[in-house]
Formats: structure tokens, sequence, C-alpha cells
DNA sequence: TTGTACGCGTTATCAT
DNA sequence: ATGATAACGCGTACAA
């Protein structure tokens, strides 16, 4: 059945402290000995024991996945998803495993904090986080290794796309389009990433000195394509429609151009569209969806080493955001003014 | 900063023992200090070290799900992710946790059955698994719980859709639409879902007596839009198209609409097709897909308490198949016979 | 270079 | 009803 680490020893004629040196590449040991556990190991598949290995050293190769703290949508959301899949797929490479983190054990809820210090986590990933959770404060302003792929927080390292390269590239697309009335439908702004991008296109539309008002701007209560349909029926009242739309989520800009077509309003011919993400589904859609694409693939990759350099040393931890470059991929929703 | 058992202990002026049998429920305590301690270790927020609990105990309260045995499309593919999240919010309730199993730890490569003797996981969840790999044939026939929401095995508690009512709804549907000459297109046979959706078509059209030939029969070589409008484009080569379609898999059939309109076949007018699943964008596809739908939160949740039960009482172990009701909706890619 | 002995935090067995 | 003590399997100073 399963080896301890005693019966190897015993096997071999050493003792277990001789093993364990050996697996984890500590102390000095022959050569010889050394290739000779090696092999004896290898063939034999032995494999120290998680949680004993854990609860007598400092580390515990698991790394601690926050997915669920803003919205309840979980694994169904195509862009966290992925970069869940990247980040994973990186992280293993080093022998790190992933665990989702709950707020509760049994009957005992608990803060994140406590649950990363009862599992001995190595360090936390937060997939989506709210920033007015005390449990994500506390957790983020204690010292232990922290990344984000969502929110931007003092003492935080965070990784995602560059909006604001997003939003020029939706605005010079149209200026070159030749629009000069420009509108955005964004999510919840709860969500760092819908306040920015509302943000960044307020900022450089004042930069671009391109007039704007609040009828050109819409903000969904949902990050479904019913919220986007809601949208694009509520757009079509306004007597004033802008010509052109960045939509900061493939899936609501979906809902969006529904919307606007049950009021009669063609897309792209009355009204251009651009999206926000590349998920699969944009170049199949109809009409196929102008968008934003983020490397997702990049960021799980990028979240996955820095966390990995912050475990290596927590006493790096200090806020910093990297910004992963984003490429507008034009379709069929998008359409040059005549 | 972390209480341990014994600090409780000292303040409660208890033994260790005493505090674990209150908090674990075990033992014979009076009503007197149960209630106390209890009341201490609520505002304590004490709670038992993982791993050290793991370790002097049976139960770790932990489920390993594999989750890409078969193909790396992991955790993007919507059906798996929704029975997945209606799996885990189910188990939570319990007070368990999932972790994602791996097939190594660091460098070494382990089996399956080793990984969960490794983690003392509870139980096991196999999303997806490929019945020929060997180390799932191990896992499998061991005396480990395991439930699986796809495959089927000797030994095997399996959870899923009941894909024969679900082809019935289609024979029965396309002959009540007034066809006659039914077509199929399934996806890797690989896969055990599409094997049996194959082939309870073929059963099911000799029951009643519905002649069809192989070239009414098409195997797509991947899960992907792209795999399903390469078949649409060699559907549109066929000279004696069937009427109606039976795609399993709402993706491909998204695919085979697409393949089979650049082609200049057009749906449903021409061609009538049904998906199977139901996600989300069949009913914003356009046509809207006709689909056969799928309850993966009732498969979700019937995994969870058959997993539960038999780690309850693992000597229950043996194969049985439990099958979860399908619904056949109806959109706008089928059209009645004119 | 290798082995001894102890600690990690908890549960379980057996006394009391 | 409660407590003392021995595992659980491994890592690691420290001794040899």
């Amino acid at each position: 059945m399963k080896k301890t680490i005693i019966e190897v020893a015993k096997e071999l004629n050493l003792s277990p402290s001789t093993i364990s040196k050996i697996v984890n590449g500590k102390g000095r040991i022959s050569k010889e000995t050394r290739a000779r556990v090696l092999a004896y190991v290898k063939e034999s598949e032995y494999v120290a024991m998680s949680s004993a290995r854990i609860l007598s050293s400092k580390k515990s190769w698991t790394i601690g996945v926050i997915y669920s703290d803003i919205s309840l949508i979980g694994f169904e959301h195509p862009h966290f998803s992925r970069i869940l899949q990247s980040f994973m797929d990186e992280v293993e490479k080093e022998g790190y495993e992933i665990t989702m983190i709950v707020s509760k054990i049994g009957d005992n809820e608990m803060t994140y904090l406590d649950w990363c210090r009862n599992k001995k986590v190595d360090g936390v990933l937060i997939m989506m986080g709210n920033i007015n959770n005390p449990n994500i404060q506390q957790l983020v302003s204690s010292s232990f290794p922290v990344v984000s792929a969502d929110i931007v927080m003092e003492n935080l390292l965070s990784v995602f796309s560059d909006d604001f390269m997003g939003v020029k590239q939706f605005i010079d697309f149209a200026l070159d389009l030749g629009f000069q009335h420009l509108g955005i439908v964004t999510g919840p702004l709860i969500a760092r990433s819908f306040y920015n991008r509302l943000d960044h296109f307020q900022t450089l539309m004042k930069e671009y000195q391109l007039p704007y008002q609040s009828s050109d701007i819409y903000v969904s209560d949902g990050f479904g394509f019913g919220h986007g349909f809601t949208i694009g029926k509520q757009i079509a009242q306004n007597n004033n429609i802008p010509e052109i739309f960045l939509v900061t989520s493939d899936v609501i800009a979906f809902g969006v151009i529904r919307g606007l077509q049950s009021q009669g309003i063609r897309v792209p011919e009355d009204v251009s569209v651009v999206g926000y993400d590349d998920i699969d589904f944009a170049k199949h859609y109809v009409p196929s969806l102008t968008t934003i694409r983020q490397n997702t693939s990049e960021i799980g990759k990028q979240a996955a080493h820095h966390l990995m350099r912050l475990i290596a040393d927590p006493s790096q931890k200090k806020q910093d955001i990297q910004l992963i470059p984003v490429q507008l991929i034009e379709r069929e929703s998008t359409k040059r003014k005549e």
C-alpha cells in the first residue's frame, strides 16, 4: 500500500531524515546515496503525505483561489475561467496545486485570512473581489502573498488588461471610421474593470476634445445578456443616439445589439457596436462582433509568476499593477460611416 | 494570532481532548461544559488546523475533482463548469471543500489513486474521464468513493442526463414536424455522451422502423464550433441531405448551422437542426436553437448527494446509473414541413 | 555524511 | 464526564 518515509528508510538502510533531505534537496549528501535514494523513490513512487508534510513544514504547495466574492456566476464566466485555467497550468509546473477558498468550514464562518492560515496556503489569487468587503481588505493588508486578476488595492499586486489602451483603441478606431458621436455601455461599477473603462472613456474623450453628454453613457445593472438587452431598448428611446458604442463586455454587447434590433435599429447599419473580451462566440454572432480582445492566458500566466515570486520573498509585497496589452479585432458589428 | 486547541483548553481549564470532542460532537460531555466551550469557540473563532486534523483523523473533508482527463478544455466548457458549480454548492453545505486533482506533485508523476491517498481525500468526482486510462480504471476499481458525471464503468456510480429520453424526444419531435428523413451529428466517440446518443439514435430508428443510412450519420473529431463548421460543409456535399439533424452538442450545432449556410443551405428553411445542452447562447443565436436541455444543476446536486452517501458508507459502492430527465426546447432552428 | 530526537496540532484510546 | 498519553508522518536542529 502507501509507504511512509520510515519504511523507505528502512528498506534502504538509511534514516528517515536522510531520505527527507534528499527528496527535498536540502543538506549535504553523498552523490551515491543521493542517486540510490532517488532511484528507489522513483520506482517505488514514494511521495510524502500531504498533511504530514504541511503540518511539519512551512510550505503547503497550495494556492488558494477566491472566485466568487463578487458575483455568483462562478465558473461559468468565460473570461475568468480562462484566466484560471492558464494560472493553474502555470503554477502546476512548479508543483503547486490550487484550492477554492470558501468562507465557511463546516458550520464555522471564517474570514479569508483565517482560512488561509488554517489551510496554510502559500499564496492567494483573487480572481474576483469586492474591494469593500472587509474580509478582502483584511487579507490584502496582511503580509500574505496575494495577487489579483481583477481588483486594485493598496498593497496588492494586480494583473489585468490595459484598459486605457483598449478604450483608446476604440476611440481611435471610431474616429478612423469617421464617427464623431461616441457612446459607452458599461456593467455594474462595483466591478473594477467596468468602472475603469468608463473612467478612461471620459478622460480620453476630454483629451481628444470630443463632446459627449450623460445620455451617451449607460450602466447596466448586471453582467448578463438580459441586462444588455434592457439597455439596448433603452438606447433606442434616446432621440440622439451615438453612432458607435463601446460595450465593455461581449456578453452585454450581444444583449445590447438584440435590444437595439428589437426596436428596429440595425447594427451596424444604424449603430456600430464594439465589445470587450473576445469570447469564443464573438466571431460567431450575427453580426460577428468587433471587440477588444483580452489576452487571458497571458494574464493567468503573469499572475502565476508574480505570485510565485511573492511566495519566494513575501517582503516584496507592495502595490503594483501589471497591464497586459489588448487588441482590437474588427468584425461585422462596426461599419465605416458613409 | 491563530490559537491552537491547547491554548483554548488552557484558557478554559480543560484538556485538549475535551475541546476536541465537543467541537467534533463526539463522546459524552456535560451540558454546561459543552455550552461553555462552544460559546468560547464561537467568539474566539477557533478552527482546527486543517493539516493536523487530517493527519490524525480519517476524514479530510475534502473531495477531489478530476476535470481534464479527457480534453484540455478544462473550465471553459459550460456544461461541465455548471455541473461543478452546483456540485460545489451542494457539498459545501455539508462542510466539504473541493480540490482539483492533478497527476503530478512537483516532479513526481502519480496515479489518481496515489494522489487520493496522499491527500486523503474523502471521495472523488470524475467530471470527465477516459475509460481507457489505466489511472481512471485503477481508481474506480479501488474501494475509494467515486461518482462520475460522465463516464460509465463497472463499480462506478454515474449521474448524467437521460440521453435515451433526449434522443427519443428528438425523434418524436421530428416526426411530429412531418419529417421522415432524420440525421445525426455527434462528437468524438471517445466521450461517453456522444457515443451513447449515437447508439440510442440507431436503436430507436430501428425500433421506429425509420430507414437511415451511413450518410445520415456524421462524427466530428472535436468539441468545438470549428469542428461543427467542417461537418456542416461536408453535409452540404451530400446529395440526399436529411431533413432534420440532431447535433449532440450546442456548440457543434452552431458550427454545423454556419457550415451549412456557408454552402447556401438555409436553416431552418432547407434543413432543421436540434442541438443538445441548451447552453446560454442557444437562445441568442441566429437562428435561436431548438435543443435538448440538460438539467446541469440537478446533475451536480445528485452527484454530490450520492458521493456523500458513499463516503458515509463506502461498502455501498457498486455500479449504478442515475439518469436525469431532459427537456426539448423548441426555437427557431426547426420548422414544420410544409 | 548520516542519524537521533523532538515538535508540528490534532484525534483516539484508555484510564480515571 | 473528563483527562493523560500515544499515535499520525514528516522536517529539522543538533549530535555523532
